[in-house]
DNA sequence: CGATTTTATGGCACTCTCTGCCAAGATAGC
DNA sequence: GCTATCTTGGCAGAGAGTGCCATAAAATCG
């Protein structure tokens, strides 16, 4: 009762300081950037964890304290376009179509959008890589479901929820393989076109049950 | 024109013939039925591929010739619930609705159905098992894909289709995990209630617009 | 039957992935 | 300065997975 910082466990005022959750996920970002380039030009068999360290300046060592193999280094990239999506979905303006909404509002990310296209691209070819590819969507399913809870009233371990948001990650996936593999292929396409099969994708997902608050 | 054998670039009629399609399915089987049993006894990490392989009689060698990775071995296991799932789809008669039809027509594998919930049980804790998992359900997509596109007079590579295929994937595949997170915490349920889950799962995914075929 | 061809398997050596352990360097407060 | 805490690197080692080659198992032909 009269303590004073029992609430964390872990509260040592001495010493220095664990890096801050920011920094570590730089720290990732910039080792995922590494790898995806070396992927790119060599193949994953012919990149080793080594080279991706030396890519970063670190040791081997302290690379598989930050990712628990090579191919999960795409991991962060990767993340960051369903982030994008999870965002573009949080400022969804209630009594919008959503497809309307991801037309207008949806940007992928600046910097990184097209390494991502080509982990997505890559894994057409490499289980590994594929395998990172849908943890990461799986992941997303999880905050979908509490941004869709949240837009119908309802609790995020329910059912329903969790199934629609799965669809709707669903939807998303396989958008962004279809462009990637157009992309890879050559095929270059216009922005717009990319949000069209988007908002078709998500329209014979959700068939606009998710598209206004039902009572 | 004159040719007499030319048309399989194989058709060699001398010296043993290569293995089966069925016995090499048969002995992946056999070898995932051990590899489940050892991971559940020790856990995955504790297993080696040296222990799974002397488990059904084979050197290490020839095990990594009929699986990539040692927690690949729990893919045919897996395949035969979500191969289930689909052979159930494939005998959906048309004018039924998709949920009754499941209650009324679905049989989960016999003999490996509590392998295969054990394994989706420890995949929560075991990134690796997850990454197999979702792969698994990423297979049975496409071949989901074919029957979807089969009911709706349409093409299998539309992106509708697909994305109505992956939908239906993920009702089955979130209620599947449901139950095995039940059933791994001691909550033993009558396999009614798991119809009636699996029920609501698809109902909510589809809204009903597979369940009848539309003009 | 033996000779021959093709495939499946096993053994060996090897690289690479990933971990445990410890020492050294960095950062913080005393 | 001293001390505590964290990060990093080096090193040794177990295990995963592969290439190579020898051998055993089927199958056909003579």
């Amino acid at each position: 009762m009269g303590d004073t910082a029992v609430m964390t466990p872990s509260a040592p005022t001495r010493g220095r300081r664990p890096m801050s959750d920011r920094r570590r996920w730089l720290q990732r970002l910039e080792i995922s950037r590494a790898a995806i380039r070396l992927f790119a030009e060599q193949g994953v068999t012919e990149t080793t964890g080594e080279q991706i360290a030396e890519a970063v300046g670190l040791s081997a060592r302290t690379l598989w304290r930050y990712f628990r193999s090579k191919e999960s280094c795409v991991e962060p990239v990767l993340s960051l376009t369903t982030d994008a999506f999870v965002e573009t979905l949080r400022r969804w303006p209630t009594g919008t179509a959503l497809e309307e909404h991801l037309v207008a509002d949806h940007r992928p990310p600046e910097q990184d959008g097209e390494a991502s296209l080509a982990v997505v691209a890559m894994s057409r070819h490499e289980p590994a890589l594929r395998a990172i590819w849908l943890v990461v969507y799986e992941r997303a399913e999880a905050v979908l479901a509490e941004v869709v809870a949240e837009r119908l009233g309802r609790e995020p371990d329910e059912l329903a929820v969790r199934v629609q948001a799965a669809t709707l990650a669903a939807a998303l996936r396989i958008t962004t393989e279809d462009i990637a593999a157009d992309c890879a292929d050559g095929r270059t396409r216009p922005r717009e076109e990319g949000l069209a099969r988007l908002s078709e994708a998500v329209r014979s997902a959700t068939h606009g049950v998710v598209g206004d608050v039902p009572a």
